[in-house]
DNA sequence: AAGTGGTCTAGACCACCAT
DNA sequence: TGGTGGTCTAGACCACTTG
């Protein structure tokens, strides 16, 4: 028996919670948990970790709170649902679901910012800007999954390691002491497939696509990266929870 | 001169906070803002209030934070963007921004769960269920904005006046006194347009629309209504920020 | 009235960035 | 080292639901 030295902090209770609810064992037969004072008796935490945690799991629609009644475990999703407001990894959330991401084929090289096939959503670049263009294509679980174009900015990322192309290239970047990632806007519209995307998917040309675009930036606000992603949306949907006032 | 008896809350700071940044009356030629001490001072909250609310103003895309530099105010994104995380009403931030919202057609009609066009994404209903089904036709400033279609459950929210029906729903529903609404669960999508759904946005069968589904639930967690939403993708995009770690 | 979650206070300490 | 935002404590009071 190791002895807990000390209380837990909000990110370790909500990977508590998260594993529990998903493990069924929280809740009683109507899916309500304890009261808040007996959550906080239970782990070990004051009323303001306990909210902390337990509002991080509303917004990724684990859990929801009711005025005056009490606290619920919500029904779960389908998993191919990709729940916007989380806190980690995509690629982490899915491989805690058991699911298998993969990067089938990987393209980088270097171009002037003309050459991009679009750019940034919310800011504008010097027109000298050197970017790194990254092409993949990946599959969940085997399935054609989401169709990924990416620049960097040159100057800010230096150039991308191969293994990288083919793992989380978030946790890459995360892993130069200089790239301090801050914030991203992410804007979702729809589009058609091209017939050479719809080779991928297999799907045909014309089909509808959900399009990600988002721009990264550095924690002192700096652009570093933009990309387009393009999801089948017969498989993928995107889930969001909205608590009211 | 009216004195401050009351110090404010937290969705008053929001809102006070929020015309001031769109006045430009607030931070510095850089953008930066004053530092939360001198905030607190300035609005006479303390820190638990002012950082819920530029928690709020961030999550509407409004204010950045950044560990040990500041915070600032972010560039104005193109105004039709819908942002998703909204703690109000569409309706009213559209007007906020001088837009005008319009229901071009409404119909009303009281139909069997069989009859419905599609059912709600998380949860099933009884096969008795009776419901209202509501079609709308909504323009923003006289270009086709939204094609909307809703059911609510006939036990629940029982008939709509037909001056609701073109106006705000959700603001008669927050009227009716049973009706608490709770929270809202939403999965976005896209599909293809529809020879007739083409006609109202002027574009042609099969170009790409964003879909919004969503299940409307009371803060007791029962399910009261489930919509589709069809916005033209060319003129209007959902918008999201993230804060990382 | 009792129990639930929602909001707020006043203060402490920590982590990050600049100098 | 001083100033910034990020996290946490311990407690108070309020608003909502149910009996």
């Amino acid at each position: 028996m190791t002895q807990q030295i000390s209380s837990l902090d909000t990110a370790a209770l909500v990977k508590k919670m998260t594993a529990e609810i998903q493990k069924g064992r929280i809740g009683d037969h109507s899916r309500k948990l304890a009261s808040e004072p007996e959550l906080m008796a239970r782990y070990d935490v004051t009323r303001y970790t306990l909210r902390q945690a337990l509002s991080q799991l509303a917004s990724m629609g684990y859990t929801y709170q009711a005025h005056g009644i009490g606290t619920f475990v919500r029904p779960r999703r389908h998993s191919h649902t990709i729940t916007m407001q989380n806190k980690v990894n995509l690629a982490e959330e899915l491989s805690r679901q058991a699911h298998r991401l993969e990067t089938k084929k990987a393209r980088q090289r270097t171009i002037p910012l003309q050459e991009a096939e679009f750019l940034p959503v919310g800011c504008e670049l010097p027109i000298d800007t050197r970017l790194i263009e990254v092409k993949r294509f990946r599959t969940l679980d085997g399935v054609p999954y989401v169709l990924e174009c990416s620049y960097y900015l040159n100057d800010v990322v230096g150039p991308i390691p191969k293994d990288a192309l083919y793992g989380s290239l978030f946790d890459f970047l995360r892993s130069q002491t200089v790239i301090k990632p801050g914030f991203i806007d992410e804007v979702i519209s729809a589009d058609t497939l091209a017939a050479n995307e719809a080779d991928f998917f297999n799907l045909s040309r014309g089909a509808p696509v959900l399009v990600v675009r988002d721009d990264s930036y550095l924690n002192s606000g700096q652009l570093f990266a933009f990309s387009k992603l393009k999801y089948n949306c017969e498989t993928t949907q995107l889930f969001m929870f909205k608590k009211l006032s």
